[in-house]
DNA sequence: GCAAAAGTGTTCAATGTACACCCATGC
DNA sequence: GCATGGGTGTACATTGAACACTTTTGC
């Protein structure tokens, strides 16, 4: 029933960014059986010679052509049937990129059929189990908004408060309140405010801030980033 | 270096337990090389019929002959190195289980040389990455007890406020106010009070409580139990 | 002067924390 | 009757939620 008889280990990464206002999945469409035609989440084997997290950092790369954005282990999925003809056990990872980081399509060569950003909201089929993957990634990207300082990886260095809080609405798929947002934000004491302002586009001004960077670097729990 | 050649998947699950009004956890001496006379967190090879979740129900189940417990999937370790001469990527688990469901040593059978609780707070000197792996358990652990009913694994089926009281104290290492810990446990609305008693030990009888139905099953987020 | 986004405070409810005494039982 | 653990309530501080108007700018 099983063709292969070891087991295969990949990593796959599930890379958000937000675009048009809405949080957008990395998605590549495959150009092979199984399931082709289907999307799936990027991914490649594990070397012999390289850990998880450097996996997950060069598929990535491979993928993306960013580098030192924020990945984090999720999850892995094993069973015996969710790959065909093989066991491929797969650790999961999610990444969060700037969107104009990534200058995609263009380069990215030849044999790739579509690799395209698309709302979580309007995903076309997936191929595997990558249904389920992606459905822990994005419970575990709400989570960590809430208690750490990931949202600057989806931010410029400065950034003002409403970017910042439209970054907040869009992932957790809430509108919130300014002035309590606001409030917190400063309250937690992670922020530097600076004498600097958008210079604008026929509108006030907005203070620019950013994150401490104590607080960047205290993030990383188990984070692979460099 | 490597002598392996392709990757070879395991399943640990660091096992915890209330004893002596102690956190423990169950390590096995190792027998052979590497790490001889070590101790070390159970784990076995995970079959390529199986699931991850069955695999470590199964390892577990072979090390400990008990069934029916939690089990949570942690945190997946692949550092080359990790393992000498192969390369071993592990997928960890936490579990639950009463220390009297478990009549370790005795059946144990032959080649195991030493299967025993230790204290976390006094451990021997462990095997492979193994210190890391109960750091990840015991950060989880007690991440779910502050949000999770798993404490009902740790005691009978109907227990007082008091027993349930010590199980969160001797998990979270602190001391909890009894009026307070009462308040708050009442009004998550989770236990069920019945009219029953323990008839007593030369002081007041208290009463008995469990966790309702409902409560246990949604538990199980990323629960492998049944 | 007006459109557009920035910025700002107060009230109320809910939740968490600190804290000390009486109760029921077995001996 | 006393030792042992069981059981209970109140006051205060902290946190989160609701809510509307003024400010600054470019045109």
């Amino acid at each position: 029933m099983l063709e292969s008889k070891t087991h295969e280990v990949t990593v796959d990464i599930v890379i958000f960014t937000i675009r048009k206002k809405k949080l957008e999945v990395l998605l590549i469409q495959r150009g092979q059986e199984p399931y082709k035609d289907k999307w799936a989440i990027p991914g490649g084997f594990v070397r012999l010679s390289e850990n998880l997290d450097e996996a997950a950092k060069r598929v990535l790369y491979e993928k993306t052509h960013v580098k030192d954005v924020y990945l984090e282990q999720l999850y892995t999925f094993g069973d015996p049937y969710r790959y065909p003809n093989a066991r491929v056990i797969t650790v999961s990872y999610f990444a969060l990129i700037r969107s104009d980081d990534l200058k995609l399509e263009s380069e990215q060569g030849l044999n790739i059929q579509q690799i395209n950003w698309h709302s979580i909201y309007s995903l076309p089929e997936l191929a595997f189990d990558h249904k389920d993957i992606l459905s822990v990634a994005i419970r575990r990207l709400r989570e960590r908004l809430e208690y750490t300082p990931i949202a600057h990886q989806l931010l410029p260095k400065k950034f003002t408060l409403t970017q910042l809080q439209k970054t907040y609405e869009v992932i957790l798929n809430t509108d919130l309140d300014k002035r309590n947002f606001r409030k917190k934000m400063i309250s937690l004491g992670i922020l530097n405010e600076y004498e600097e302002f958008t210079k604008a586009s026929s509108k006030r001004p907005a203070r620019l801030y950013d994150f401490n960077e104590e607080t960047i670097s205290s993030q990383s729990g188990f984070v692979a980033d460099n």
